[in-house]
DNA sequence: TTGTATCTGTGAAATAAATCACGGATATAT
DNA sequence: ATATATCCGTGATTTATTTCACAGATACAA
């Protein structure tokens, strides 16, 4: 299939919307609430649900259950995913029991870090290893995804090992930028230059909020 | 001054990196390598660069030093400025004491939770306040930036309040969907959706990695 | 029933963004 | 000196994405 990137980067946001509004056992959601929750307009989420081929009721919006269901199965949402995280510092360990990856379907199965230290001092139900183990253990668990907490300077270390390893997507969390063959899929989290795409707005101020991550 | 969005996005990165080619020495840097450090093409960074009214050196590229200086003048992201986080978990704790953010411009001086519990608890030499004390710190301190790290369910609250009290900036880490007006800007950093957007491209996948996050 | 206010779905039009392509420079090697 | 391989700057072109605009439905109110 060939989605815009934008469209995808949206797609996930409705999903987590559809979520939260299916907890509220809401029935209906119309393209302008969706667009409203993630800051778009109805055009481009009624565009965006078109490409992914599901349809909506006249009057009413979408159905939040099947199109909720649609999505998922479209884009495999729905299926469980194993993740792990390496670089256990203060917001590896807190990304390591952030409860809700579990209940929207990624599991974070392994830690890795390379302070016996810390593997000794972290209190957590998930398994966690020494960095040299993650070969091993990312083939053993069959794990996709790969979670770079480490500081800087060795990040791209890090990676090297996680693609050799075999994941197929990676989430960096350090501000190192990072290099990846183009196979694997790379998504930069960077808190600073995300505080800077917010302050350079404040001087060229457009009003759209997409930035897809 | 009116700039794409993924032009501001780049170029937040692009200041990373030349944060850190600036500290390893480097004297000049290609539109190549950069590209490949952010996972884009020679040519975007070029128009980009371009765009800003900066200029470089045929055979050299940009200098370093100089490009950076010319980038954060033009979006002031040389102008330090100030933030706060609201919701004192195990992230937000994180995130107070990430070092990163000081030595980038982003000074986090106050935190907010609503447990007097967690305010006692916490050891960090950043002031923490109850959350009923919000309006006055930030108005007080001239807050900018506003970092939500509630939990769900009441990141909305914590926005509306944050807005009332005057920041002008909103980054959200919580799962939440938050709604601001148009004249704040906004920057939606869920986890979920961002493994999401990469479990999503293992099926559509695409090559260009931006994801104005 | 009849009217009316919503909502979707979708081509067409408009915008925006990325690529291409190539001239002009110049560091480096020979 | 001369040739060569880079590298920038920038219009032109292409491609991608958003917005517009309106037909087709239908819930709801009067």
């Amino acid at each position: 299939m060939d989605l815009p990137n934008n469209t995808i980067d949206r797609v996930c946001r409705i999903f987590g919307c559809l979520e939260s509004l299916e907890e509220r056992q809401v029935d209906f959601v119309s393209s302008k609430d969706l667009a409203q929750a993630i800051g778009t307009t109805n055009d481009t989420i009624r565009k965006d649900i078109s490409l992914l081929g599901v349809t909506g009721y006249t009057r009413k919006g979408y159905s939040v259950v099947s199109l909720k269901k649609e999505l998922g199965q479209t884009l495999k949402l729905d299926k469980k995913r194993k993740a792990c995280i390496v670089g256990l510092g203060r917001l590896g360990t807190a990304l390591l029991d952030y409860e809700r990856f579990k209940q929207d379907g990624f599991e974070i199965v392994a830690g890795f870090d390379n302070s016996i230290n810390k593997l000794e001092r972290i209190k957590t139900h998930i398994d966690v290893f020494a960095i040299s183990e993650m070969e091993n253990i990312i083939a053993q668990k069959s794990i996709e995804l790969g979670i770079i907490t480490v500081p800087a300077n060795n990040a791209q270390e890090v990676a090297d090992e996680l693609i050799k390893a075999g994941v197929s997507g990676i989430l960096n969390f350090s501000p190192e930028k990072i290099v990846v063959p183009k196979e694997i899929i790379y998504l930069d989290m960077d808190f600073t230059s995300a505080l800077r795409f917010i302050a350079a707005r404040f001087i060229t101020n457009k009003l759209r909020k997409s930035r897809v991550a």
